[in-house]
DNA sequence: TGCATAAAGTAAGGAGCCTAACTATAATTT
DNA sequence: AAATTATAGTTAGGCTCCTTACTTTATGCA
């Protein structure tokens, strides 16, 4: 993704203002910044999946494996909670298999379908990176507060409910 | 960019937490929703952006024109702001300048650099663009109180300036 | 049963953005 | 002044992700 490193500084949104003066600066500013910020935080988390060499895309299907409790899903069910297209996902899965962190197996009942299933090197991937995931995000959370975390989660969350409004 | 539509919920938070027990469950939280919102506001944007026949980085682009006094800039400098690299920033300009919203001139003092303009037709497409993405941008914002708009832009800054701790 | 429709997965091609390498020009060193 | 180094911008090629179109298999309807 993209963003902007010089955010609208107040001389740039006073010129905004002066030629439109509807503009709501607020609602735009939290709009920018938050674009803004969470580009940094991904690409931050590209850094630190390259290291164990992996990339977002597949980290989050071995996640969404791991949740299972066979550790197996289908290409279409990943596909839908990884908000991905199912096109996508084959190329997750290529990857991933490659590198023999997942296997695909027929279905026995269906044969369009695939089961896709963590290897036991996929589990020790996971087990590899998510404490240092977890310790990480840690310390860039350690700059807010339980109740700042809190706000922001609720806040992001109406966000998200009211996305439509945009559309 | 890729985001997981299915975010944990309480199960798998606490599959989590059995096989790490140190997990800050917190944190990872309000990490995954803010790669997640900040993906579905990009999409957003996209659309809105894909109505006026425009793109997020040539967008971005001509803003950054506008800001300055005299709609004038050098690639390297847009590029740096942008937050891309000189060669993306390439790709941009051949874009903008195909659909004749900037023009590239030779700079007089330095024949290795140009400078990039905005034409009047640039300046008309911002014009064409702004109000409806000011309206949007304000419709989205306005499930939030003024309260919650700056305590989430001061948690933002926040996370921005510490985003070396995931490093 | 036979035919239309839907669904699972893949393939092909495109756009954005990156890195690395290159060309042309300017600045610096000696 | 000559040679080295730095800078502006572009080109080439790669990767991720998308959309669209396709193949194969299953399902619904007459």
């Amino acid at each position: 993704m993209l963003l902007l490193k010089e955010l609208p500084n107040s001389k740039s949104l006073a010129k905004l203002l002066e030629r439109y003066p509807d503009a709501d600066i607020d609602a735009i500013s939290v709009f920018v910044n938050l674009l803004r910020a969470s580009s940094d935080l991904s690409a931050a988390l590209d850094g630190l999946l390259a290291k164990h060499s992996l990339l977002q895309g597949r980290w989050w299907v071995l996640v969404l494996l791991m949740r299972q409790d066979d550790l197996t899903s289908t290409p279409t069910d990943l596909a839908e909670k990884a908000g991905v297209t199912k096109a996508t996902m084959t190329g997750f899965i290529d990857g991933l298999e490659r590198e023999g962190l997942v296997v695909r197996l027929p279905d026995a009942a269906d044969r369009r379908k695939y089961l896709i299933r963590l290897t036991r090197a996929g589990q020790k991937k996971i087990d590899e990176i998510t404490p240092d995931y977890c310790s990480k995000v840690q310390a860039l959370m350690s700059c807010l507060t339980h109740e700042r975390r809190n706000a922001m989660l609720d806040a992001l969350k109406d966000l998200s409910a009211n996305i439509g409004a945009m559309e």
